[in-house]
DNA sequence: TCAAACAGGTCATATAGATGACCTGGATAA
DNA sequence: TTATCCAGGTCATCTATATGACCTGTTTGA
C-alpha cells in the first residue's frame, strides 16, 4: 500500500456522524461527515481517503454503507476512485474537470483547451448585479479579473469575474499570473475553496465595445453572453462570472441527461 | 399488490442475459436487458416492472444487482421509482420530463410551461444539415414542423424540427394537432419512440427573417439559436430541432454537475 | 354508511461476507 | 543490473438476508 494516507491514526473520522442525523439514511449522514472533513481540509485535495474498511470501522457503519455515500460524492465529481489503490480527493487539475466548467467547442465538434490571456486584475467593489449573484451586499471589496481565452490562436471568449476579496485574502496579480493550471485549481490550492458546481444563464447579446475590442469584432455583432455563479462545497456562491463568446465558428454545447 | 403487472407469467424475462455479455458487469448486462424488454415494448411506458425480487429470480441474479441496474436507469429517467408501488418506465408525461429538455425561463428565475402554437406542418425531404444530424441519407422523405412558444403570452422561443417520416408513419397535422400533452409524449405512446437524451449546441445569431416574424421583432436582432439532436433509447437520433430563442426577458439556464 | 385498522405487497436502507480485478513495491531469479 | 514474479493492499462486483417505510385494497367495527 503505497498512496499517501492522511493523518488518520491522530484524529480518528469517528463520532462525526451523530449531530443531526435525524431521520436521515446513514449513508447520507456519512456523505455529510466526509464532505465536511473535506471542507475542513483533514483531507487535501488530490490525498487518498482512508481505506472503505477503515472507513466504515471508524464511522462505526458497513462498508457498503461507506460505499454508498462515496458513490454519490464521486458522482458529483468530488471524490475519484481508482480501482487498487484508493478513493482520492478531486483535483481541478485534469481536463475532466475543465471541460465540466467549459463547454465551448469548435462548430466541428473539436474539443480544446483554451489559451488563457490575462487583461486586467483589479481591485474594485461589488456592482449590484455582482453582489447579487454571490449573496453579498454591494460595495464590498472584490477582486475583478479579465481574460481573453483563444481556441487555436483565434479569440474565443471574453471573461470577467468577480469574487469576493476576503475569500481571497493574500491574492495578487503576480500570484494569480503564476498559477500553474487552471483558476479554479488556483482557487483550491491556494485558498482552500473547491468548486463543484455552477448555474449558468445564456442569452444572446449584441457585443458591447469591450468585448468586441477584446474579441477583434465590430460592436454590435451577435455574441452569446455566459452569467455564471460558481459553488464551493458547502453551497455558497465563490465566483461570479460574465463571458461572452463569440460563436460563429464555436459553439456552447450541452448534453441533456446522463450517458 | 394493485399496480397493473405485465405479462411475465407468459415470456419470463429469462435468457435474456446471456448473449453478449462477456466482460461486462453482471449489472450491467442486466440494465441492457431491462432496456431492451422496455424498447420492444414488452412493458410499455406507464406500466410497472415486475418486482425486484421477481425480476432477480427471472434474470437469475440476485435483487442487489438488479437494483443496480435500476439505479441507473433511474438515473437516466428511463425509469421512475414509487417506493412501496413500484418501478415504472418513465412517461413524458410529467412537468419532470418537460423541464428536462425545456430550459428557457424568465430572467427573473420564473419558471413555467410554454404555450405551444402549430405555425406549419408539412412533408418535405432532408436537407443536408438535418440529414448529418440524423444520420440518414439526403433527400429523404421528412416531416417538418413549426411552432411558437409563448411564455406568459409573450412569444418567446420559435422551433422548427425535422423528423424521418419514415418513423412516423401515419403522423398527420390532425394527430399532431390533437396530441394530449408533449411533443416527446406523442413520440412516445403513438410511435413507440421514447427519447431520453439530447445533444444541443447554441450559438448567438441575428434573427433571420422568419424567425424575427414569428417572434416579432426585427430582423437582425441578436437570438441564441439552439441545435438539438434528440436521441431514443438505444441511442439513434430521432429527430433534428433548431430553436430560435428570444433572449430579452429570458435565459437558457443550465446546471453543472450533479446536485 | 363510513371511518379506522389491518395485511401484504412494494421499494429503501443496512449488514456481512465472498470473490475478482487491479495496482504497487519488494523479493527473487537470470 | 535488470526483468520477472509475488504478496498484499485497494476498489469492483455479487450474493444473501434483514428490517423499515410506504402504499393500497380489504376488512372490521361503530
Amino acid at each position: 500500500m503505497r498512496a499517501a494516507r492522511p493523518k488518520s491514526t491522530t484524529t480518528p473520522l469517528l463520532q462525526l456522524i451523530a449531530p443531526e442525523a435525524a431521520g436521515m439514511p446513514l449513508f447520507r449522514a456519512v456523505r455529510r461527515a466526509l464532505l465536511r472533513t473535506i471542507e475542513d481540509g483533514s483531507v487535501a485535495p488530490g490525498h487518498a481517503l482512508p481505506s472503505e474498511a477503515a472507513l466504515a470501522a471508524g464511522f462505526g457503519v458497513s462498508v457498503g454503507t461507506v460505499r454508498r455515500a462515496v458513490d454519490d460524492l464521486v458522482a458529483e465529481h468530488i471524490l475519484v476512485r481508482r480501482q487498487g489503490v484508493g478513493t482520492f480527493v478531486a483535483t481541478h487539475t485534469s481536463d475532466r474537470f475543465l471541460f465540466q466548467f467549459f463547454h465551448v467547442e469548435r462548430s466541428d465538434g473539436h474539443r480544446e483547451a483554451p489559451q488563457v490571456e490575462l487583461l486586467s486584475f483589479e481591485r474594485t467593489r461589488l456592482d449590484d448585479e455582482a453582489a447579487a449573484a454571490l449573496a453579498l451586499k454591494p460595495g464590498i471589496a472584490a477582486i475583478q479579473v479579465e481574460n481573453r481565452l483563444s481556441l487555436q490562436g483565434r479569440p474565443v471568449v471574453h471573461d470577467r469575474l468577480v469574487v469576493n476579496a476576503a475569500l481571497f485574502r493574500g491574492l495578487t496579480e503576480k500570484r494569480w499570473r503564476d498559477r500553474p493550471s487552471t483558476i479554479y485549481q488556483l482557487y483550491q490550492s491556494e485558498f482552500g475553496i473547491t468548486v463543484v458546481r455552477a448555474h449558468e444563464r445564456l442569452r444572446a447579446a449584441a457585443a458591447d465595445r469591450a468585448a468586441a475590442r477584446v474579441l477583434g469584432l465590430a460592436p454590435g455583432q451577435p455574441v452569446l453572453q455566459v452569467r455564471r455563479v460558481a459553488l464551493a462545497l458547502n453551497g455558497q456562491p465563490v465566483e461570479w462570472r460574465i463571458s461572452t463568446v463569440l460563436t460563429t465558428h464555436h459553439d456552447y454545447v450541452n448534453l441533456l441527461s446522463r450517458p
